[in-house]
DNA sequence: TTCTTGACAAGAATAATTCTTATCTAGTAA
DNA sequence: TTACTAGATAAGAATTATTCTTGTCAAGAA
Protein backbone atom coordinates (compact mmCIF):
# COMPACT_ATOMS: atom_id res chain seq x y z
CA UNK A 1 0.00 0.00 0.00
CA UNK A 2 2.27 2.46 -1.50
CA UNK A 3 1.64 6.42 -1.92
CA UNK A 4 2.31 8.24 -4.72
CA UNK A 5 4.35 11.51 -5.27
CA UNK A 6 1.61 13.07 -6.40
CA UNK A 7 0.02 12.88 -2.50
CA UNK A 8 3.01 12.39 -0.47
CA UNK A 9 3.22 16.33 0.86
CA UNK A 10 -0.28 15.86 1.94
CA UNK A 11 0.07 11.78 3.60
CA UNK A 12 3.84 13.34 5.13
CA UNK A 13 1.76 16.23 6.72
CA UNK A 14 -0.57 13.60 7.97
CA UNK A 15 2.51 11.61 9.03
CA UNK A 16 3.50 14.38 11.21
CA UNK A 17 0.47 15.20 12.53
CA UNK A 18 0.83 11.68 13.83
CA UNK A 19 4.59 11.74 15.21
CA UNK A 20 3.02 14.93 17.34
CA UNK A 21 0.03 13.26 18.70
CA UNK A 22 2.50 10.21 19.57
CA UNK A 23 4.98 12.59 21.41
CA UNK A 24 7.48 11.23 18.81
CA UNK A 25 9.77 14.31 17.53
CA UNK A 26 9.67 15.47 13.80
CA UNK A 27 13.23 14.62 12.92
CA UNK A 28 14.69 14.89 9.17
CA UNK A 29 15.70 11.28 9.47
CA UNK A 30 12.35 10.23 10.69
CA UNK A 31 10.47 12.13 7.86
CA UNK A 32 12.87 10.60 4.97
CA UNK A 33 12.57 6.96 6.43
CA UNK A 34 8.72 7.09 6.52
CA UNK A 35 8.77 9.14 3.05
CA UNK A 36 10.89 6.19 1.19
CA UNK A 37 8.91 3.20 2.98
CA UNK A 38 5.74 4.97 1.44
CA UNK A 39 7.43 5.33 -2.06
CA UNK A 40 8.05 1.48 -2.23
CA UNK A 41 5.55 -1.25 -1.86
CA UNK A 42 8.12 -3.69 -1.97
CA UNK A 43 7.79 -4.47 1.68
CA UNK A 44 11.38 -3.45 2.32
CA UNK A 45 14.08 -4.61 4.71
CA UNK A 46 15.56 -2.03 7.18
CA UNK A 47 18.64 -2.98 5.29
CA UNK A 48 17.02 -2.15 1.82
CA UNK A 49 15.69 1.30 3.31
CA UNK A 50 19.04 1.90 4.98
CA UNK A 51 20.32 1.56 1.16
CA UNK A 52 17.61 3.91 -0.52
CA UNK A 53 17.75 6.37 2.34
CA UNK A 54 22.12 7.23 2.15
CA UNK A 55 21.60 8.67 -1.66
CA UNK A 56 19.75 11.48 0.13
CA UNK A 57 21.67 11.38 3.71
CA UNK A 58 24.83 9.95 3.07
CA UNK A 59 25.15 9.51 7.36
CA UNK A 60 22.38 7.92 8.09
CA UNK A 61 23.41 4.69 10.37
CA UNK A 62 21.58 1.53 9.94
CA UNK A 63 21.01 1.94 13.72
CA UNK A 64 18.57 4.98 13.73
CA UNK A 65 16.84 2.90 10.31
CA UNK A 66 16.13 -0.03 12.75
CA UNK A 67 15.50 2.75 16.01
CA UNK A 68 12.87 4.70 13.73
CA UNK A 69 11.05 1.21 12.26
CA UNK A 70 11.01 -0.09 15.76
CA UNK A 71 9.75 3.44 17.10
CA UNK A 72 6.89 4.08 14.20
CA UNK A 73 5.63 0.43 14.90
CA UNK A 74 5.45 0.87 18.47
CA UNK A 75 3.28 3.54 17.66
CA UNK A 76 1.14 1.84 15.04
CA UNK A 77 2.37 4.52 12.48
CA UNK A 78 3.56 1.39 10.68
CA UNK A 79 3.44 -2.15 10.28
CA UNK A 80 6.60 -4.87 11.18
CA UNK A 81 5.06 -7.62 8.46
CA UNK A 82 5.31 -10.89 9.59
CA UNK A 83 7.41 -13.22 6.92
CA UNK A 84 9.13 -16.58 6.52
CA UNK A 85 12.20 -15.19 6.27
CA UNK A 86 15.04 -13.96 8.75
CA UNK A 87 14.92 -10.22 8.07
CA UNK A 88 11.65 -8.18 9.17
CA UNK A 89 9.69 -6.66 6.66
CA UNK A 90 7.83 -2.94 7.20
CA UNK A 91 4.86 -1.07 5.40
CA UNK A 92 3.02 1.85 6.14
CA UNK A 93 0.20 1.78 8.06
CA UNK A 94 -2.38 3.12 5.66
CA UNK A 95 -5.27 0.59 4.36
CA UNK A 96 -5.85 -2.84 6.88
CA UNK A 97 -4.78 -5.09 4.33
CA UNK A 98 -3.41 -9.27 4.26
CA UNK A 99 -0.83 -10.71 3.34
CA UNK A 100 0.76 -13.23 0.22
CA UNK A 101 3.64 -14.80 0.26
CA UNK A 102 5.11 -16.66 -2.46
CA UNK A 103 7.04 -19.66 -0.84
CA UNK A 104 9.65 -19.49 -3.92
CA UNK A 105 10.47 -16.46 -4.48
CA UNK A 106 9.40 -14.77 -1.04
CA UNK A 107 7.81 -11.41 -2.82
CA UNK A 108 5.26 -10.31 -0.33
CA UNK A 109 2.07 -8.98 -1.91
CA UNK A 110 -1.20 -7.08 0.11
CA UNK A 111 -4.57 -8.12 -0.99
CA UNK A 112 -7.62 -6.88 0.69
CA UNK A 113 -10.47 -9.26 2.40
CA UNK A 114 -13.39 -7.32 3.84
CA UNK A 115 -15.77 -10.44 4.58
CA UNK A 116 -12.37 -11.32 7.06
CA UNK A 117 -12.25 -8.02 8.48
CA UNK A 118 -15.95 -7.43 9.38
CA UNK A 119 -16.54 -11.38 10.40
CA UNK A 120 -17.36 -11.94 14.16
CA UNK A 121 -14.17 -13.74 16.02
CA UNK A 122 -15.03 -17.08 17.83
CA UNK A 123 -16.51 -16.65 21.31
CA UNK A 124 -12.96 -18.44 22.94
CA UNK A 125 -11.10 -14.89 21.13
CA UNK A 126 -13.61 -12.39 22.63
CA UNK A 127 -13.01 -14.24 25.84
CA UNK A 128 -9.20 -14.60 26.05
CA UNK A 129 -9.01 -10.82 26.05
CA UNK A 130 -9.01 -7.15 24.46
CA UNK A 131 -8.69 -8.01 20.72
CA UNK A 132 -6.58 -5.02 18.49
CA UNK A 133 -6.12 -6.41 14.89
CA UNK A 134 -6.66 -9.19 12.51
CA UNK A 135 -4.34 -9.99 10.31
CA UNK A 136 -4.35 -13.05 7.66
CA UNK A 137 -1.33 -14.56 5.61
CA UNK A 138 -1.97 -16.45 3.02
CA UNK A 139 1.33 -19.06 1.75
CA UNK A 140 1.34 -20.34 -2.11
CA UNK A 141 3.09 -20.39 -5.17
CA UNK A 142 2.84 -16.95 -7.30
CA UNK A 143 2.54 -17.69 -11.12
CA UNK A 144 5.83 -16.67 -12.00
CA UNK A 145 7.16 -19.16 -10.25
CA UNK A 146 5.17 -21.56 -11.02
CA UNK A 147 6.06 -21.10 -14.57
CA UNK A 148 9.49 -21.52 -13.69
CA UNK A 149 9.92 -24.73 -11.90
CA UNK A 150 6.28 -26.64 -13.20
CA UNK A 151 5.79 -28.55 -9.97
CA UNK A 152 8.11 -26.48 -6.98
CA UNK A 153 7.87 -28.39 -3.33
CA UNK A 154 4.67 -27.66 -1.21
CA UNK B 1 -2.23 -28.40 19.76
CA UNK B 2 -0.25 -30.87 22.12
CA UNK B 3 -0.36 -34.64 22.47
CA UNK B 4 -1.56 -36.09 25.46
CA UNK B 5 0.82 -39.13 26.46
CA UNK B 6 -1.70 -41.55 26.26
CA UNK B 7 -1.98 -41.23 22.30
CA UNK B 8 1.58 -40.37 21.78
CA UNK B 9 2.86 -43.72 21.04
CA UNK B 10 0.13 -43.81 18.13
CA UNK B 11 0.83 -39.92 17.41
CA UNK B 12 4.49 -41.31 16.80
CA UNK B 13 4.27 -44.27 14.87
CA UNK B 14 1.90 -41.82 12.67
CA UNK B 15 4.88 -39.77 12.38
CA UNK B 16 6.89 -42.36 11.83
CA UNK B 17 5.04 -43.44 8.58
CA UNK B 18 5.18 -39.89 7.47
CA UNK B 19 8.94 -39.82 7.73
CA UNK B 20 9.16 -42.49 5.75
CA UNK B 21 7.08 -40.88 3.47
CA UNK B 22 9.04 -38.30 2.75
CA UNK B 23 12.11 -40.25 2.55
CA UNK B 24 13.13 -38.97 6.05
CA UNK B 25 15.21 -41.34 7.94
CA UNK B 26 13.72 -42.05 11.74
CA UNK B 27 17.19 -41.43 14.24
CA UNK B 28 16.57 -41.18 17.47
CA UNK B 29 17.21 -37.60 18.03
CA UNK B 30 14.41 -37.25 15.26
CA UNK B 31 11.87 -39.25 17.23
CA UNK B 32 12.47 -37.52 20.69
CA UNK B 33 12.77 -34.16 18.61
CA UNK B 34 8.93 -34.43 17.56
CA UNK B 35 7.92 -35.86 21.12
CA UNK B 36 8.49 -33.54 22.77
CA UNK B 37 7.42 -30.88 20.40
CA UNK B 38 4.19 -32.52 20.47
CA UNK B 39 4.12 -32.49 24.58
CA UNK B 40 4.23 -28.93 24.72
CA UNK B 41 1.73 -26.62 23.61
CA UNK B 42 3.30 -23.36 24.39
CA UNK B 43 5.17 -23.32 20.64
CA UNK B 44 8.65 -23.63 21.88
CA UNK B 45 11.83 -22.12 20.70
CA UNK B 46 14.79 -24.35 19.54
CA UNK B 47 16.18 -23.20 22.39
CA UNK B 48 13.54 -24.24 24.75
CA UNK B 49 13.26 -27.56 23.18
CA UNK B 50 17.22 -28.10 23.55
CA UNK B 51 16.82 -27.31 26.85
CA UNK B 52 14.30 -30.14 27.71
CA UNK B 53 15.36 -32.87 25.18
CA UNK B 54 19.22 -32.14 26.81
CA UNK B 55 17.36 -34.50 29.90
CA UNK B 56 16.45 -37.55 28.07
CA UNK B 57 20.13 -37.20 25.33
CA UNK B 58 22.81 -34.90 27.53
CA UNK B 59 24.70 -34.87 24.02
CA UNK B 60 21.95 -33.23 21.65
CA UNK B 61 23.25 -30.55 20.20
CA UNK B 62 21.71 -27.03 19.62
CA UNK B 63 21.93 -27.50 15.83
CA UNK B 64 20.20 -30.31 15.60
CA UNK B 65 17.24 -29.16 16.76
CA UNK B 66 17.75 -26.26 14.74
CA UNK B 67 18.32 -28.77 11.38
CA UNK B 68 15.26 -31.06 12.50
CA UNK B 69 12.86 -28.41 13.39
CA UNK B 70 13.94 -26.79 9.91
CA UNK B 71 13.45 -30.46 8.00
CA UNK B 72 10.21 -31.18 9.76
CA UNK B 73 8.95 -27.54 8.86
CA UNK B 74 10.03 -28.22 5.15
CA UNK B 75 8.26 -31.51 4.85
CA UNK B 76 4.97 -30.02 6.48
CA UNK B 77 5.57 -31.92 9.65
CA UNK B 78 5.38 -29.19 11.80
CA UNK B 79 4.99 -25.75 11.15
CA UNK B 80 7.26 -22.72 12.00
CA UNK B 81 5.09 -19.57 13.62
CA UNK B 82 5.03 -16.36 12.45
CA UNK B 83 6.12 -14.29 15.71
CA UNK B 84 6.54 -10.47 16.34
CA UNK B 85 9.39 -12.10 18.76
CA UNK B 86 13.23 -12.48 17.00
CA UNK B 87 13.13 -16.00 17.74
CA UNK B 88 11.46 -18.64 16.35
CA UNK B 89 8.46 -20.96 17.39
CA UNK B 90 7.34 -24.10 16.39
CA UNK B 91 4.05 -26.56 16.91
CA UNK B 92 3.03 -29.76 15.34
CA UNK B 93 0.98 -29.60 12.44
CA UNK B 94 -2.08 -31.50 13.31
CA UNK B 95 -5.12 -29.77 12.64
CA UNK B 96 -5.51 -26.67 10.89
CA UNK B 97 -5.49 -23.49 13.35
CA UNK B 98 -4.47 -19.83 13.51
CA UNK B 99 -3.24 -17.71 16.51
CA UNK B 100 -3.50 -15.56 19.14
CA UNK B 101 -1.07 -13.68 20.46
CA UNK B 102 -0.46 -11.20 23.21
CA UNK B 103 1.24 -8.01 22.72
CA UNK B 104 2.03 -7.87 26.44
CA UNK B 105 3.27 -11.38 27.37
CA UNK B 106 4.09 -12.71 23.86
CA UNK B 107 2.41 -15.85 24.70
CA UNK B 108 0.66 -17.51 21.47
CA UNK B 109 -2.24 -19.38 21.59
CA UNK B 110 -4.31 -21.62 19.20
CA UNK B 111 -7.87 -21.01 17.91
CA UNK B 112 -9.96 -22.66 15.27
CA UNK B 113 -12.10 -20.61 12.79
CA UNK B 114 -13.86 -22.78 10.30
CA UNK B 115 -15.53 -20.09 8.71
CA UNK B 116 -12.28 -18.68 7.63
CA UNK B 117 -10.81 -22.08 6.29
CA UNK B 118 -13.98 -22.76 4.64
CA UNK B 119 -14.08 -19.13 3.08
CA UNK B 120 -13.71 -18.87 -0.48
CA UNK B 121 -10.29 -15.80 -1.21
CA UNK B 122 -10.72 -12.96 -2.98
CA UNK B 123 -10.24 -13.60 -6.89
CA UNK B 124 -7.39 -11.77 -6.72
CA UNK B 125 -5.35 -13.86 -4.79
CA UNK B 126 -6.86 -17.02 -6.56
CA UNK B 127 -5.67 -14.99 -9.70
CA UNK B 128 -1.97 -14.63 -7.96
CA UNK B 129 -1.06 -18.23 -8.09
CA UNK B 130 -1.32 -21.77 -6.07
CA UNK B 131 -2.67 -21.57 -2.50
CA UNK B 132 -1.13 -23.62 -0.06
CA UNK B 133 -2.66 -22.02 3.36
CA UNK B 134 -3.84 -19.51 5.14
CA UNK B 135 -3.25 -18.60 8.25
CA UNK B 136 -5.05 -15.78 10.64
CA UNK B 137 -2.76 -14.07 13.13
CA UNK B 138 -4.33 -12.25 15.72
CA UNK B 139 -2.54 -9.30 18.38
CA UNK B 140 -3.98 -8.08 21.59
CA UNK B 141 -3.73 -8.22 25.29
CA UNK B 142 -4.57 -11.53 26.96
CA UNK B 143 -6.46 -11.17 30.26
CA UNK B 144 -3.57 -12.07 32.40
CA UNK B 145 -1.91 -8.66 30.98
CA UNK B 146 -4.98 -6.61 30.87
CA UNK B 147 -5.64 -7.13 34.77
CA UNK B 148 -2.27 -6.62 35.90
CA UNK B 149 -1.39 -3.31 33.59
CA UNK B 150 -5.11 -1.49 33.66
CA UNK B 151 -4.55 0.51 30.67
CA UNK B 152 -1.85 -1.25 28.19
CA UNK B 153 -0.07 0.71 25.20
CA UNK B 154 -1.78 -0.65 21.77
C1' DT C 1 27.00 -58.13 7.87
C1' DT C 2 28.65 -54.55 4.93
C1' DC C 3 28.10 -50.33 2.57
C1' DT C 4 26.49 -45.81 1.46
C1' DT C 5 24.36 -41.74 2.35
C1' DG C 6 22.20 -38.85 5.24
C1' DA C 7 22.39 -37.35 10.17
C1' DC C 8 24.98 -35.90 14.11
C1' DA C 9 28.20 -33.14 17.57
C1' DA C 10 31.31 -29.56 18.36
C1' DG C 11 32.81 -25.44 17.71
C1' DA C 12 33.58 -21.72 14.48
C1' DA C 13 31.27 -18.42 11.62
C1' DT C 14 27.67 -15.40 9.94
C1' DA C 15 23.99 -12.10 9.76
C1' DA C 16 20.40 -9.43 11.79
C1' DT C 17 19.62 -6.56 15.34
C1' DT C 18 20.66 -3.90 19.55
C1' DC C 19 23.63 -1.52 22.85
C1' DT C 20 27.06 2.10 24.35
C1' DT C 21 28.86 6.46 24.33
C1' DA C 22 29.54 10.90 22.87
C1' DT C 23 27.43 14.36 20.13
C1' DC C 24 23.66 16.79 18.25
C1' DT C 25 19.05 18.93 17.58
C1' DA C 26 13.74 19.64 18.02
C1' DG C 27 10.82 21.81 20.65
C1' DT C 28 10.14 24.58 24.76
C1' DA C 29 10.66 28.48 27.70
C1' DA C 30 12.96 32.68 28.73
C1' DT D 1 16.17 35.19 19.35
C1' DT D 2 18.72 32.54 22.47
C1' DA D 3 19.58 29.03 25.80
C1' DC D 4 18.14 24.74 27.64
C1' DT D 5 17.02 19.84 27.99
C1' DA D 6 15.27 15.56 26.82
C1' DG D 7 15.14 12.81 23.26
C1' DA D 8 17.47 11.48 18.74
C1' DT D 9 21.52 10.34 16.11
C1' DA D 10 26.23 8.25 14.37
C1' DA D 11 29.80 5.10 14.87
C1' DG D 12 31.37 1.15 16.06
C1' DA D 13 31.30 -2.56 19.40
C1' DA D 14 28.49 -6.23 21.17
C1' DT D 15 24.92 -9.55 21.29
C1' DT D 16 21.95 -13.20 19.85
C1' DA D 17 19.72 -16.37 16.82
C1' DT D 18 20.84 -19.26 13.36
C1' DT D 19 23.82 -21.71 10.02
C1' DC D 20 28.12 -23.65 8.29
C1' DT D 21 32.26 -26.82 8.44
C1' DT D 22 34.45 -30.87 9.47
C1' DG D 23 35.04 -35.26 11.03
C1' DT D 24 32.37 -39.14 12.93
C1' DC D 25 28.42 -42.10 13.25
C1' DA D 26 24.36 -44.90 12.28
C1' DA D 27 19.79 -45.99 9.53
C1' DG D 28 18.32 -48.68 6.23
C1' DA D 29 19.36 -50.97 1.76
C1' DA D 30 21.75 -54.88 -0.44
Amino acid sequence: MPTTPQNMEEHLALFEQACRAAGLRVTHQRLQVYRQLALLDTHPTAEILHQELRKKIPTISLDTVYRTLATFAAHGLINKVETIESQARFEVALMRHHHLICSSCKTIMDFQWQSVDDALLPSEVSAWGRIDTRSVVVYGICHTCLQQTPLPGK
